[in-house]
DNA sequence: TGTTCATATGAATATATGTTCATATGTGCT
DNA sequence: AGCACATATGAACATATATTCATATGAACA
C-alpha cells in the first residue's frame, strides 16, 4: 500500500525507497557536481578549456582560435573564472588566461572515454 | 600583425594559434562529450541515475523517492533512454528502469572528486 | 467491456543560458 | 590630452530546457 498524493500507485516498495533515500548523497553535493558538469556542457566553453591546456592565451587569441566574438569569449571566461577553472594574469594591455590545474582536462577526458 | 576581422588585436601569436588549431580535437567528439555532460548537469537527472545504481526501480518509485511528478520523471527518463544511459523492462503494468552499466556512475564520481 | 493502475507524451509555460550589440574600463603611446 | 588597443559588462534577444497540465496509451481485472 502507498499513501502518497504524488501518484496512485499501490505497488511501491516503501522499505526499499526508504533505504535508498537514506543512502542518497547530500543534495548540496549533487548540486555542486551538476554545476560542474553544466560548465562542461557547452561546446565553446570546453574548447576554451582545451585550448588553455599546457599554455596561456589572451582573450583575442581565444577569440581568433575558436572563431568566437571577443564579447562571447569574455562572457564565457567569466563563468570559468567564477568556477575557479581558469586564472588570469595581466600583462600590459592584455590579459592572459590559463587553467588553474589539469583536473578539469582529466574530467573532460573521462567524459570522452565514456562509451567510446 | 593580424589580419582578422574578429578583433583588432595586433599582438596575436598566429603560429601558436595555428598549432593549437591543428591539434584541437574533432568538433563532433567535443560536441558528443558536451552532450553527455549536459545530461549530468541536471540535479533530478543525476538523482535518478544514482537511485538506479545497483537496482531497478519503476517510474512511480522514482517519483516517490525523488519527490518529482510522474510526468517529470517520465520526461527525464526519456532523455536518459535516448542517451543510452538507462534501459527498461516491462512487468505487467509497471516499467522497471535500470542503468545500462556503471560507467555513468564512475563519471559522476569523477565529477564529485573534482576539487574536493 | 468498463474501470483502475501505470506510464508516456504533446502543448503550454516559465526559467535558464548563450550570443550580440553597444558601451565602459583601462593601459600604453604619441 | 587624445588615440588605439584589449578586455569587461549590462541589456536585449533568441534559444534551450525543465516542469506542469491535460490527455493518450496500455495492461490487468472484475
Amino acid at each position: 500500500m502507498c499513501s502518497n498524493d504524488l501518484c496512485e500507485i499501490k505497488s511501491v516498495r516503501s522499505e526499499l525507497i526508504d533505504e535508498i533515500s537514506n543512502k542518497m548523497k547530500d543534495n548540496d553535493t549533487i548540486q555542486k557536481t551538476c554545476n560542474l558538469f553544466k560548465i562542461l556542457s557547452d561546446n565553446n566553453r570546453v574548447r576554451i578549456i582545451l585550448s588553455l591546456q599546457d599554455r596561456e592565451l589572451c582573450v583575442c587569441e581565444l577569440s581568433l582560435l575558436l572563431d568566437m566574438s571577443q564579447s562571447s569569449v569574455s562572457h564565457q571566461l567569466r563563468h570559468l573564472r567564477n568556477s575557479n577553472i581558469v586564472k588570469f594574469r595581466k600583462e600590459n594591455k592584455q590579459i592572459f588566461y590559463s587553467l588553474n590545474n589539469d583536473e578539469i582536462i582529466k574530467l573532460i577526458e573521462k567524459g570522452e572515454e565514456y562509451e567510446s
